[in-house]
DNA sequence: ATGGTGGTCTTACCA
């Protein structure tokens, strides 16, 4: 069995003992992390390597910035969506453990008529494109990461308080969508969930104390990965700690054999 | 209740 995760830190440097301390607690055997808002050359290497991880990241100062944790190797990374000029770190690919492992910060967005939103839906496009690429060349393809795209009314604690926001936005869905339509499966949908299963809930107004999140963080997993899924788990736990990241770590575990 | 919190080489911007 091979568990995979992701998860949306917000500031590696302020989470780096949670991180640790989930990798341990779990047992997880790859991690993909969003939002580590480190220049490469701050990156921890240490805190992993002596924990027996492989790492990589593609990160600048202050925002945005992506990693991946392994217990096994890595190769054929790639830091950039080819022939794409964008200064934000915001995409990691990578193959490991026989898997082709695509770990995304999808933009935010900001609202819907901000330039910001635009450079969200090129950038998906984009992404969109690239992913597609990568699927006729590598036979097991997972695409992980803070997709900043609730897919569904039933991933949001109130519809119709968020019409007209991003993250839910008809275009955003479509782009998801898009992205399912190249053959990948939304891994949380294989099972029986609960209602009001969320991955990220705003630090204000005690969002997380009354459930009013959305679920924006996923695993995507290719048609051969998928008939491999056991399970597809959000793990609400790290997100009441003290001082928690504003997202929680998802996982699936792979009945996969790693060669 | 149109507020509120948290992160960053902060006092503005991003989420």
């Amino acid at each position: 069995m091979l568990k995979l995760a992701s998860w949306n830190v917000n500031s590696l440097k302020i989470r780096l003992d949670q991180v640790i301390q989930w990798l341990d607690s779990t047992g997880t055997d790859i991690l993909a992390l969003q939002e580590t808002k480190l220049l490469d050359e701050h990156f921890p290497v240490t805190a992993f390597v002596e924990k027996g991880y492989y790492v990589v990241f593609s990160g600048q100062k202050t925002y945005n910035g992506v990693a991946i944790i392994s217990r096994y190797p890595f190769s054929d990374v790639l830091t950039a969506i080819p022939d794409f000029e964008d200064p934000q770190r915001r995409i990691l690919a990578v193959t490991v453990a026989g898997i082709r492992l695509i770990n995304l910060y999808v933009p935010n967005g900001s609202e819907l008529t901000s330039e910001k939103y635009q450079y969200k839906l090129n950038w998906l496009q984009r992404v969109t494109s690239f992913i597609q690429q990568q699927m006729t060349i590598y036979p097991n393809v997972a695409v992980v990461g803070d997709f900043n795209i609730a897919p569904e009314d039933r991933d949001v604690h109130d519809p119709a308080e968020w019409i007209g926001s991003v993250l839910v936005s008809p275009a955003e869905r479509e782009a998801f969508t898009q992205l399912l339509q190249l053959g990948l499966h939304d891994s949380f949908r294989n099972f029986i969930q609960n209602e009001q299963a969320f991955s990220w809930w705003d630090y204000r107004a005690g969002a997380f104390r009354r459930n009013r999140g959305l679920r924006i963080d996923h695993i995507l997993l290719n048609e051969a990965l998928n008939t491999l899924c056991k399970q597809s788990i959000i793990d609400k736990e790290p997100r009441k700690a003290e001082r928690p990241s504003d997202h929680a770590p998802v996982w699936v575990e792979l009945d996969f054999k790693v060669s």
